[in-house]
Formats: structure tokens, sequence, C-alpha cells
DNA sequence: TCGGTCACGTA
DNA sequence: CGTACGTGACCGAG
């Protein structure tokens, strides 16, 4: 294990029982098993390391929630309480340089100073970081292994690298970018959004409402104006006036006015100006959220419409690789829950088929039943359906019940991996019945990304959207992407799930667009 | 200038 | 058939 610390120009390293300060050009050589306060910060991207241990993900999966700096990070491992967040906080800002060698960063009482890593020596900051990772490690591993059949090392400590590769291919993702094809997305714009401007767009809708002073920018008055074409409804949501098309042209105006509103506020001109650079169109990524640890990204990239989508496009002499997970969600709930029934109906390709045969009913009536007790129904269409459930699969329903009981009465839980999520206090039934499955499969997802991005020999991820991964390869790599994928899957799922007979399958298209059809 | 609400895209 | 996220416009309070 090797620590490092980089805070502007200055390196400082660590390993058991020595620091000191070194260089960047320290970082070349090592590619495994560095530890970092966090890879965010860490200007790690031209070395590409194999393995890191984040403490700040790791953190996240320990204690729940968003905090990552290293006062909060370093004060929960020694049972301490986490000090008020700094307002300031930014962990490595390069124009923080004056440090006061004779400053202590541990107080007396144990804690850290909220801003240690501002005047600590750097070599310190390493040195600390190893003793956290090691309070890390002995926590995870008092934690329980809840596979079936655990195969090579603890399953969280698993978790903990595969945390930490989310973070560092956050860090990469930012960098790298998505590859957009500028002059084509530029033009779908202009063709989505129809007029430059708002009074243009507006126009033929109002002409519509008959010179009535609605705004359309207004939920309220865009319901009112719409009573007085006998359209009473509680709100204007596109899929409530969805069967009101036929009452009146307005409405289908309504409709096509709110998309192209959409894509010139949201996804315009200013957008792209934003956030495409060079060819590239980047976010910010996080590696968990604060719920169940799915990935976040913003500039939109995790809700890019359809539309836009041609304009991701493959560099020249490049492809995308797209590969998404098929039935994700049902498959790890009979991977985590151990239901033996269930894990047999997802050994197959399709894992409704078998649910179906199991229930006496038609494919589409066991999709709905399954999603119902996945989610917690509260409609009484599903009621029998999830009754049905219930005595075909009930170790997974039972384990469903339970998330949602915590959740409850405000027990916090763990999920397969071992991220905690917290209750908050409470009444938060049905968040925790879906964060188990949701958060393992985003557990599951992460290790799948991770082994992906270790095993490329060219090219790089540069999307990943909770069940799907987007590489961007050279042509000749194409098909070694695609056994890769296939292959990480398989040894992923064989050490994450190992014992549960669960199968994952991977639906994987290579394009030169984001939006061609897969197959 | 803010937090809340509505709305809508994605999974 | 629910959960979650990020984004933007508008509203009312301060």
């Amino acid at each position: 294990m090797l620590a490092v610390v980089v805070r502007g120009g200055a390196v400082g390293l660590a390993t058991p029982g020595r620091s000191w300060v070194g260089s960047r050009d320290d970082l070349a050589g090592v590619a495994d098993r560095l530890v970092l306060w966090s890879a965010a910060g860490t200007p790690l991207l031209p070395h590409r390391p194999r393995q890191v241990w984040d403490l700040g993900a790791v953190h996240a999966v320990l204690f729940g929630g968003r905090r990552g700096d290293p006062a909060a990070v370093w004060n929960a491992v020694h049972d301490l309480p986490a000090p008020a967040r700094s307002d300031d906080f930014s962990l490595f800002d390069s124009a923080l340089s004056a440090v006061e060698p004779f400053s202590r960063a541990v107080r007396d009482d144990g804690s850290l100073h909220t801003d240690a890593w501002r005047f600590a020596p750097v070599q310190d900051l390493a040195a600390l970081a190893l003793v956290v990772q090691q309070r890390q490690e002995a926590r995870l591993l008092a934690l329980p292994d809840p596979r079936a059949a655990p195969t090579g090392p603890h399953l969280r400590l698993t978790t903990a690298w595969i945390e930490s590769a989310a973070s560092l291919l956050c860090a990469e993702l930012e960098a790298d970018g998505l590859p957009f094809d500028t002059v084509g997305g530029t033009a779908l714009v202009a063709q989505l959004i129809r007029a430059d401007d708002r009074d243009a767009r507006d126009a033929p809708v109002l002409e519509l409402f008959r010179g009535d002073d609605v705004d359309l920018r207004n939920p309220l008055s865009v319901r009112d104006a719409l009573t007085r074409f006998g359209i009473d409804v509680p709100d204007t949501r596109s899929h409530r006036l969805e069967a009101y098309r036929a009452a009146h042209p307005v409405v289908d105006a309504l409709l096509a006015w709110r998309k192209a509103e959409r894509v010139a506020t949201t996804y315009g001109y200013d957008w792209i100006a934003a956030h495409v650079s060079g060819g590239r169109l980047r976010g910010e990524w996080l590696s968990a959220d604060g719920g169940a640890g799915r990935m976040t990204a913003s500039a939109g990239l995790h809700s890019l419409p359809a539309e836009l989508r041609p304009a991701i496009a493959a560099d020249e002499g490049y492809v995308l690789v797209r590969a998404d997970l098929g039935q994700v969600e049902p498959r790890v709930l009979a991977a985590v829950s151990g239901d033996r029934a269930f894990a047999a109906a997802a050994a197959q390709d399709d894992l409704y088929t078998p649910v179906a045969t199991m229930l006496g009913v038609d494919r589409p009536t066991a999709k709905i039943a399954v999603l119902a007790a996945m989610y917690g129904q509260t409609s009484g269409a599903a009621g029998q359906a999830l009754k049905q459930m219930d005595q075909a699969y009930p170790v997974a329903l039972a384990f469903l019940r339970a998330a949602e009981e915590s959740g409850r009465v405000g027990e916090d839980l763990r999920t397969h991996g071992g991220r905690l999520i917290l209750t908050g206090g409470g009444g938060v039934g049905r968040y925790t019945r879906n964060a188990v499955v949701q958060g393992a499969a985003a557990e599951l997802f992460k290790a799948w990304a991770a082994a992906v991005r270790n095993g490329l020999a060219g090219g790089r991820i540069v999307l990943c959207l909770h069940d799907e991964l987007l590489l961007h390869v050279p042509v000749a790599e194409a098909g070694a992407a695609v056994g890769l994928l296939h292959s990480a899957l398989t040894s992923t799922a064989g050490h994450w799930a190992s014992g549960s007979g669960v199968r994952f399958v991977a639906d994987i298209a290579v394009v030169q667009r984001w939006s061609e059809a897969k197959g």
C-alpha cells in the first residue's frame, strides 16, 4: 500500500512506517494499491493506475451519506462525530500552498482538523491516509459476507476496491468526455427547437389558445386555459394530457411545444457551448449518489433525450461499443435474496418466461408482478399477482418485506455489497425496498465497469448509465472489446453473486452513433 | 436571492 | 409500476 497526497505542486507519500515528500514522477511507476483521500482530487489521469483505495468512496459505503472530506472520513473511523462542513471545502485546492510545518493535523481529542488537508504537511496527510485505510478495512471485514458460497476475498473488501475504481473512473470520465459530433449535434438542436427565438416558438401554440392570456411556462395558467376547452385535469403533465390529444388540437400543439422548449432550454445552443469543446461532451461525475449508490452525472448526461443521441458519435477510425445488462434488477434480487426458485428463473436468457410458467400467467403479467413486487405496488391491479409471487418466491418476497420494514421503522440497512442505507428516522419503506435492489445493481454494474476498464487494451469507457456501458474504441479493437464485456460480466457475476446460480446477460452492439439500434 | 413546486428526460 | 437523479422555469417569501 502506498498513500499519495497531491496538493498543488507538492506530493506526499507514505508506506507503513515511513512518509516522505516526493514528486509527481513518483506517481508514474505505481499502478496498484494506491491509497488516496479522493481520486477526484488526485491528478492520476496520465498514469491510469489499475487499482486505488479511495477513502472517501469507502467512507460512503461504511457510513452512508455524501460526506467525503478528510475530516469526516478520519473522524468516522475513530468513532468521532463529523465536523461541521467547511464552507469552502475543496479537497486539493492548488491555490492554497502555505504549509505550517509545526501544525498538528490531529487534535488532542483524536479528531482531524477540518482544514487539515490545507495546512498539514503532505507527507503527514499521506501517513494519516494509511491509518484510515487500515481502520476502514478492519470495519469492512467485521461485516458478514452475504454470499451463498463465498469465493475469493471478502465481498465487502471487494466492494471497497470496486467503489474506489468507480471513483477513479469518474475522474477519467470527466476528463475524457463523450465523443460529440459538434456540427451534427448543432444541426440536430436547430431541427428540434425549430424556431430560434422564444416568441416564434410560442406563437403557433398561443394562436390555438385563441388569444387567451396564457403563460405556456406556468402550469397553473395552462391548466386554466385548458379548462376553457372543456379539458379538466389535476395537473398538466404530458402523460396525463396524452389522453386528450384527440379532444382538441391545442393539446397536441402544447405537447410538441413542450418537447421543443425542453431542448431549447436544457439541451440547446447554450448547453453545447457550456459542455462541448474539442469534439467532447463533458460533465461532472459522482461515483455514488447519497441514496443507493448509483453513479450520477451533470450536464444532463444521464437524461439526454433519445432524439439527441445521434450526436454522440465515434471519431474517425473508432467505433462505439454499447452494452447493457438485461433484466438486471430482478436478476440482482434473485442473487441477493438467495431465493433458489427465483434464481432458477434468473438462470434463463429471459427471466420472465419461467416466472410466467410458475405463476400460470402470460409473460406481460409476470413482468408486472415482478416489478410490482420489487417496487412496492400501491394500486390494486397487481395485488393478485403479488400474492402469487409470494407463494412462488417466498424468500425473495420476504427479503423485500424486510427491507421495507427497516425503512418503515427507521433501522439503517446494508446492500449486498455492504453500502449503508440511511433511513433518517423511518417512514421510508418504499425507498428502502427499492434501494436494496437498485443499490446492489449499482454495485454489480460498477464491478463490471471496473473489470472492463482494466481489461481494455485500447479505447476508453466514455459513459456509465446505470445498466449501460458505452465504450469508444479503435475499429481494430471492437471485437476484443465485445469479448471483454462478456467475459468481464461472467467473472464479475462469478465472485459478486457466487453460489446464487443467477446468470447475468449483456446486450452488446458495435455502432457509430449512440442512437443506433442494438443487435 | 432563496427554497418549493411543477415538469420532464433518463435508468 | 416504483425509486432515483439533474435541469430549468416560475412562484412566493425574505
